[in-house]
DNA sequence: GATTTACGCCTTTTT
DNA sequence: GGCGTAAATC
């Protein structure tokens, strides 16, 4: 029985408990991940349950691929089967996929990932008459998402609407909803709510899901929203065989309409439900949870329990004041260079992608390389988005957005003014876009040279949606690279972004090939696509990881680095008159701090530039800061960033000062002389812009966005001096020594 | 009519 | 600092 030797009771328990609904309340770092992963081999190797008809789920593709890894290394399972685990959204696509003729959804719909239904909220607003002044795109289609996910539909919100602006958003929304099925696409939401439907509606379809899968576990279970729920509920009415997972106090979702009651009345919807804590804390040491506690003690929308750990001390939770967020940013990169140990994997947490940029160009300067998590993502990268485009569109051709969205792209004569007819055609005669195109052609109701333009585009198009159906993926890309000369069009612009396209494209086109060994359909290609698309490129070897404090959930670091402890950043400023909010900010705070293992260092800015403006404007330090016992704190603030002056240049070092008087130097006395004597920042070293004269082959140069290269072939001379450079990493770059930035090193 | 430039606006977090 | 929209120019 070595498979339970390896957990504690309260673990083993919650493996072995295999029949019946079962709620295990897991603290950070309690083995969360593990009890999963154990029960799914348990109930294959001692329970004898056939692999496929184990069902689980997660919340993000990364936590589902690290499941899967780990029950693979669990048990050798027997033959082709295997448990299913994906996220909810890939559940739902598939059984979509396959059953969502029932609910009359189209077989080949398109699905829209934010970008896409900004695109479908904006064409609405326009056709309502609404200016951006009005209404925010953004703002209304968050919510028309937040609707949805409450199971209003356009009538109710319109009922209910008590504000002249809430009755448009309402109108916006109804159109919306018309339009994504006028397009035969659904959005994300959409996704969860059309499975649930076809699971209410069809009870036949239901059984045989709740046949399919008698064992259902569900991770993260405090971040499923009404129609996750409802989802549950429904796939467990012929078993109730059901494990969900989760953790009130990391509960970081609620904005996407998770609801912790979920998780709190699971005992009223399961009533033999039994329920399992787990409170020992593997991962961290006592101080860091001690402070970790501390600061999520002071929740008052929680049952509250307490964790411990066996790892008694560990050093204090370090705190730093810096001058400004650049400081700050080098401060930890400084720390970093010379304090992390060679195998001790470091993380750098902010609350928003925006923050990433400041600590990227830190390291960088201190050569340390590091993994951005989230950001663009591959599938996001225009070119990208613009070939998937005309796959998307060649399987679904009443897909608008994408036909619009490569309409002109790359450029074929077919203008602006040209859509925005074709786009009143199509409402005025109620047609999808691409029967407009079609009507425009019969009736000519555009200029000859633009109708010769829609005529090739059109021909493009059949043809591709006639290989949709059996050709391979690869097969139409290239096709569609051919036709459209997209790759030529980019090797003319010769720029090394163009160069970085060319790159992704080639990506793609691998990813196609990838595809074709998986035998893989276009749908399913594109599925692919659209779910895996965001933050998961994790790389759980990189030695420094930058990410949101949202994406770090589930993960954990030796070192781990809590970035912007601010009023306003930390606890955002959009939750700052919501109490609700702001105990969710406060569960981020404590998630992130729950990730670190030994070292936790808590950092802030006294002054923080916005939108990087030329103006900073002072700061307060995060109320979670002040939560966390002094006594569980060291300040690392005083011994460090001293400027020295050398040589008339400007040149600041930044390093330990052994002056005791300098040392002593507070950060309030530290912000003052900052503020006083403007541009007295600590820089590590000052860069001295290359002409490119001097540059030869051979010489390594640090490039702003390719960090650290190698010279390969210089052209040109004086200020027209082309380079060739191999960037690890980003491949060779041809680049113009003027403009490029580079520092010789 | 299309391309270029100026301006203004913003930004939470993600499947 | 980066984007998209609005004005300015070719």
């Amino acid at each position: 029985m070595s498979l339970l030797d390896q957990l504690n009771p309260q673990q083993r328990e919650a493996v072995e408990n295999t029949e019946g609904p079962l709620l295990i309340l897991a603290g950070a770092g309690s083995g969360k991940t593990r009890v999963i992963t154990y029960r799914i081999a348990y109930l294959v190797e001692y329970r004898g349950v056939p692999p496929e008809n184990v069902l689980a789920v997660t919340f993000t593709n990364k936590a589902a691929d690290e499941m899967r890894s780990r029950v693979e290394r669990l048990v050798r399972l027997p033959g082709l089967a295997q448990p299913w685990i994906s996220t909810f959204h890939s559940f739902c696509v598939r059984v979509l996929r396959r059953d969502g003729e029932r609910i009359g959804l189209p077989r080949d719909f398109s699905i829209y990932d934010e970008d896409d239904q900004l695109r479908v909220v904006k064409a609405c607003l326009r056709q309502l008459g609404l200016t951006k002044r009005e209404l925010q795109a953004r703002a209304v289609l968050s919510r028309i998402s937040h609707a949805k996910n409450h199971g209003r539909k356009p009538e109710d919100f319109y009922l209910s609407a008590t504000d002249p602006m809430s009755e448009r958003i309402a109108q916006v929304y109804d159109l919306y909803e018309k339009e994504l099925r006028k397009a035969h696409a659904v959005d994300f939401d959409d996704l969860l709510l059309f499975a649930v439907r076809l699971l209410q509606e069809n009870a036949d379809v239901a059984l045989r899901y709740n046949e399919r899968y008698p064992y259902i576990l569900v991770d993260e279970y405090q971040d499923t929203n009404r129609a996750q729920y409802e989802l549950v509920r429904l796939l467990t009415q012929t078993q109730q065989n059901l494990c969900v997972v989760g953790d009130e106090d990391q509960s970081i979702y609620s904005w996407r309409g998770a609801d912790i009651r979920n998780i709190v009345e699971f005992e009223k919807d399961y009533p033999q439900a039994r329920i399992i804590r787990l409170e020992q804390n593997y991962r961290s040491t006592q101080s860091i949870l001690d402070a970790a506690s501390a600061v999520v003690a002071n929740n008052r929308y929680r049952k509250g329990k307490t964790l411990w750990t066996a790892r008694q001390g560990g050093p204090k939770v370090g705190s730093y004041e810096a001058f400004d967020g650049e400081n700050e940013s080098l401060f930890v990169a400084d720390w970093l260079a010379r304090r992390q140990e060679p195998d001790e994997r470091a993380a750098i947490l902010y609350r928003t992608n925006a923050q990433s940029r400041l600590y990227e160009e830190s390291l960088r300067r201190y050569g340390l390389k590091y993994n951005v998590v989230g950001a663009i993502s591959f599938y996001e990268r225009a070119e990208v988005k613009d070939l998937l485009a005309y796959l998307k569109a060649a399987l679904n051709l009443a897909d608008s957005v994408s036909l619009l969205r490569i309409l002109n792209s790359p450029p074929r004569g077919i203008g602006e003014t040209t859509a925005q007819k074709i786009e009143e055609i199509a409402l005025e005669a109620n047609l999808s876009f691409w029967d407009a195109l079609g009507q425009a052609l019969e009736h000519k109701l555009l200029p000859a040279r633009t109708l010769a333009a829609i005529q090739a585009f059109r021909e493009l198009m059949e043809d591709l949606h006639g290989m949709a159906a059996e050709g391979s993926v690869s097969a139409i890309l290239k096709k569609v690279l051919e036709n459209t000369r997209y790759i030529e069009s980019l090797e003319e612009e010769g720029t090394p972004e163009a160069e970085g396209r060319i790159e992704n494209i080639q990506e793609l086109l691998n990813a196609a090939a990838d595809s074709y060994e998986r035998s893989e359909t276009l749908s399913q290609f594109l599925d692919h696509a659209a779910l895996v698309s965001d933050a998961d490129n994790y790389d759980e070897n990189a030695r420094i990881t930058l990410m949101t404090l949202h994406s770090a959930k589930g993960l954990e670091f030796p070192v781990v680095f809590l970035v912007g402890m601010e009023e306003g950043l930390l606890p955002h400023s959009r939750s700052l008159m919501d109490p609700q909010a702001l105990e969710e900010e406060r569960r981020l705070c404590y998630v992130g701090m729950t990730r670190a293992q030994n070292v936790l260092i808590l950092t802030r800015a006294l002054a923080r530039r916005h939108y990087a403006s030329q103006m900073e404007e002072g700061s307060r330090a995060s109320r979670f800061l002040r939560e966390v016992p002094p006594a569980l704190l060291e300040d690392l603030s005083e011994r460090r960033g001293v400027r020295q002056e050398q040589q008339g240049e400007r040149h600041y070092e930044y390093e330990p000062v052994e002056d005791e008087e300098a040392a002593r130097v507070t950060s309030v006395e530290n912000a003052q002389r900052f503020f006083g004597m403007p541009g007295a920042r600590p820089e590590p070293r000052i860069r001295k812009p290359l002409t490119g004269a001097g540059l030869a082959p051979g010489n390594r140069v640090k490039h702003p966005k390719f960090g650290y290269g190698t010279v390969l072939r210089s052209e040109g001379k004086g200020e027209e001096t082309k380079l060739t450079i191999s960037f690890p990493g980003f491949g060779m770059k041809k680049l113009m020594a003027k403009y490029a930035d580079l520092e010789r090193v």
